[in-house]
DNA sequence: TAAAAGTGGACTAAAATAGTCCTATATCAT
DNA sequence: ATGATATAGGACTATTTTAGTCCACTTTTA
């Protein structure tokens, strides 16, 4: 499949809910509002405070706030941030290395594809995500997928 | 991660390979040209076969062989068959729904980024991933992907 | 200085994926 | 006819990935 994790669907609603707020936000407050349980909030809080999407202070008064540039970023980042490498097959990415590579006919077809993927995920940023208006138009067009199952 | 699954990987594979035949190829035969192991193949083939992908024969002279269509078919509806339901989250796919649904702000975003990359996809065709022609211009762009770890 | 926050990371549980194997059926050559 | 060689269907196990929880520690403020 070419689904996203779990984790990256519910950080991205984390992100919507911190967008929506201009002061510090606390783990507790953004799993109620967001009904995720707290312990994988905080998870995801964590990460994205290390990846440098959420800014983060500790103590009493203390929770999470968006980063500034956060909104602005584009999808494809966002995602390669949250799952780490985006390639659609282990030999489009050029850290591993293939056990069938050498007798390989399409290995690069792929990378194709992946730069395909890239580019639509790069043309949408974050703010693309949360804002309700820009959705409703595309959602007009059909969308023909889930014919068969897996 | 976008990443598709190393099975629809191999079925690529064995498919490109059928492509340069036009006779009946065993699965044993394709086991040992692709190096992928052979329950793995006849596994692989008797999908492809249920699918309408590749055309069988029992028996002695038997095997597969690509069905006619086949090269014509689209990515994005390969990895539809190869994968089943291509959306991009649960709450994207109408069947199933989602546990925070309620309470979600993103919701249909997901949606608008399914439909962009079933586009990409469904633009290009197996074929397309055979030729390694057409593939080589478009890997002298850079693909800025894997720059994080998970 | 106690309470309320985040930090880091280990750990377990659950789910998805990969891979193998067995029994049955079909086809062809002899 | 029948033996050899294929595919067909599907059960089954092992492996890997993902999800989710928890604990000991640090920081901040009233």
């Amino acid at each position: 499949m070419l689904r996203i994790k779990k984790m990256t669907d519910y950080a991205v609603l984390i992100l919507a809910n911190l967008a929506l707020h201009d002061n510090y936000v606390t783990a507790k407050e953004i799993s109620s509002s967001t009904h995720i349980a707290l312990p994988t909030v905080q998870k995801l809080l964590k990460k994205l405070n290390r990846k440098g999407l959420v800014l983060s202070k500790q103590g009493v008064l203390g929770g999470y706030s968006l980063h500034g540039d956060t909104k602005e970023i584009s999808v494809a980042l966002l995602l390669n941030a949250l799952e780490g490498n985006l390639s659609i097959t282990e030999c489009a990415s050029h850290t591993d290395k293939c056990s069938v590579q050498d007798f390989c006919q399409i290995g690069n077809a792929w990378q194709l594809i992946n730069q395909k993927v890239f580019n639509s995920l790069d043309d949408l940023t974050l703010m693309d995500l949360i804002r309700p208006k820009r959705i409703k138009h595309f959602l007009s067009t059909n969308i023909p997928i889930n014919t068969t199952n897996h």
